[in-house]
DNA sequence: AAACTAAGTGTTATAACATATCAATATGCA
DNA sequence: TGCATATTGATATGTTATAACACTTAGTTT
């Protein structure tokens, strides 16, 4: 599995595609891609960056689909379950998946600096993580996997 | 590195040794461990288990020691940036250090049910996470690694 | 000891993130 | 059509975190 986000890629084609596959997907599963969820998924997607609720609020509300909180979190709460979007907890800001489709435990590079942040894979329960958890006999049902640091581009660039 | 939380222990003797070597770390390190930050210390070891910062300041402020929010988030601050707490961030909550001393980086096992929690270490920079970010040419500067489960007495007990 | 400096504390206010609740509307299906 | 369920609208509130500024304390310099 690539990690997706510091590289140069065809972005707006990235959108497209991820927008035509959750589309199909919530079409397959029942799921319902209402004006509002479709909207904030393309605003997630714009960047590979991680956008606080408010942030998404604040674009919803500038198109008149919806001024208040709850708007916000109940499309993210959507995003999220349905695995099309994430959230970053070292941030409490979402991103959209750029994995969407497999059921997968993801991981983050976040960038200090610009902000912007990959998405990978470590598939933690083979891990490090999941042999400590099987030592003490704990079973997992989800991991949060973040490193916080500099992207390519930020490293080269002066302080 | 052993993992710390699930397990029977002398939790009186584990806190007073922590203390006891908080104590002796910060006056090695020029450090100030005041009668907040000393108590506030305290009041996370006193379980193996995530407090907020308001749950924290709640206690303090019965105790004179302050009442409003400033006062827990410093002394949070001032614990988690000298290595003697670290912050949840899948809780937005904070939990003493059980290994302290030695510059780790930390893993956390977090019961769902019980909200007990363990720490352990993972070593991130070796495993997947670490060669995700060498691949992306990422560098990191702190890993978040929780996962959130079941722990083995949690598992026992009927739903 | 007086003056200086740096760190810590007290206090007020507010920013930022998130959810409970209940009424109204839309959708899918028998 | 009529029912059940999901979604949205709207108000209010709860929870987590920090900015800003005045004041105090401890250590250092003179």
């Amino acid at each position: 599995m690539p990690t997706i986000g510091f590289d140069d890629h065809d972005h707006s084609a990235c959108v497209q595609e991820t927008l035509a596959r959750a589309t199909a997907r919530c079409a397959e599963l029942g799921l319902r891609l209402t004006p509002v969820r479709r909207r904030a998924l393309e605003i997630l997607l714009a960047e590979h960056r991680a956008l606080g609720a408010y942030d998404l609020l604040a674009v919803l509300a500038k198109e008149g689909l919806g001024n208040q909180p709850p708007v916000a979190y109940r499309a993210l709460n959507f995003l999220v379950e349905s695995g099309f979007a994430h959230k970053i907890e070292a941030l409490n800001a979402y991103i959209a998946c750029t994995h969407p489709g497999s059921d997968h435990a993801p991981a983050f590079l976040i960038c200090s600096t610009c902000h912007s942040v990959a998405e990978t894979d470590t598939a933690p329960a083979k891990g490090r993580l999941g042999a400590a958890a099987r030592d003490a006999g704990f079973v997992i049902k989800r991991t949060v996997i973040e490193a916080e640091g500099l992207c390519p581009t930020c490293q080269d660039a002066p302080a």
